[in-house]
DNA sequence: CTTATATGTTAGCAGTTCCTTACGTAAGCA
DNA sequence: TGCTTACGTAAGGAACTGCTAACATATAAG
């Protein structure tokens, strides 16, 4: 998870999810997106983010088309979650010790 | 956004988020739950964080209390669902659009 | 077959990050 | 006042990151 969230704390990479977030789209119109940096560096976040199992990849003659792989996304919104809900099971847990001290109702 | 992105990258800094989420606790104690590296670098982590907005501090005689802004990580959840809800308004858009070229209801 | 297009990969460099060691400071206690 | 505890900060180094430039490959077009 930490993974993740480094991998999304790189502002293009996190602009490139957005991107193709609904429409997959060829590595050079994702580079054209970032006039101010090479298509080599945005190969390279591409690169992270395929091995990262962030993106998909699609071969279409000689374009790679590239489309959010949203069930991962998904992952780091249930972990942002969890930080609530794990205190609600805090406090549970912290329910339950007390009616044992009190013993059951 | 990236910045936060990049802080909670840090798995420590993660850790320490989950630590004292729901009950302040001193720098000390923090750093007790990480054996593996200085209090120094605990200290450091502890000082990015609050620097960033995650954590707050209430000093109470030579100690330092620290405590969760669950306001800022509130920030960030609605960031990742932003991603969602988004594409949503994408997806109005161009229905609106469709709609202007069949005319109004 | 040759050329052009779309793309990944490698080498190398500058900047950043996380760590340790050493030191500074302020509050409590003798 | 001197010692201890609880902390932050500064200096410096090893490792990582993101970038550019140059090169490799594969498909399509002529």
């Amino acid at each position: 998870m930490d993974t993740m969230l480094k991998t999304l704390g790189e502002p293009r990479r996190c602009e490139i999810i957005r991107l193709v977030w609904s429409t997959e789209m060829p590595a050079t119109e994702i580079a054209n997106h970032f006039p101010d940096v090479t298509r080599s560096a945005i190969s390279q976040h591409l690169g992270v983010l395929r091995r990262r199992g962030l993106v998909n990849e699609r071969r279409d003659g000689t374009r790679r088309l590239y489309s959010v792989n949203q069930g991962e996304i998904a992952k780091l919104k249930a972990f942002i979650d969890s930080f609530w809900s794990n205190s609600l099971e805090k406090l549970r847990d912290l329910a339950e010790s007390h009616e044992q001290l009190k013993g059951p109702e």
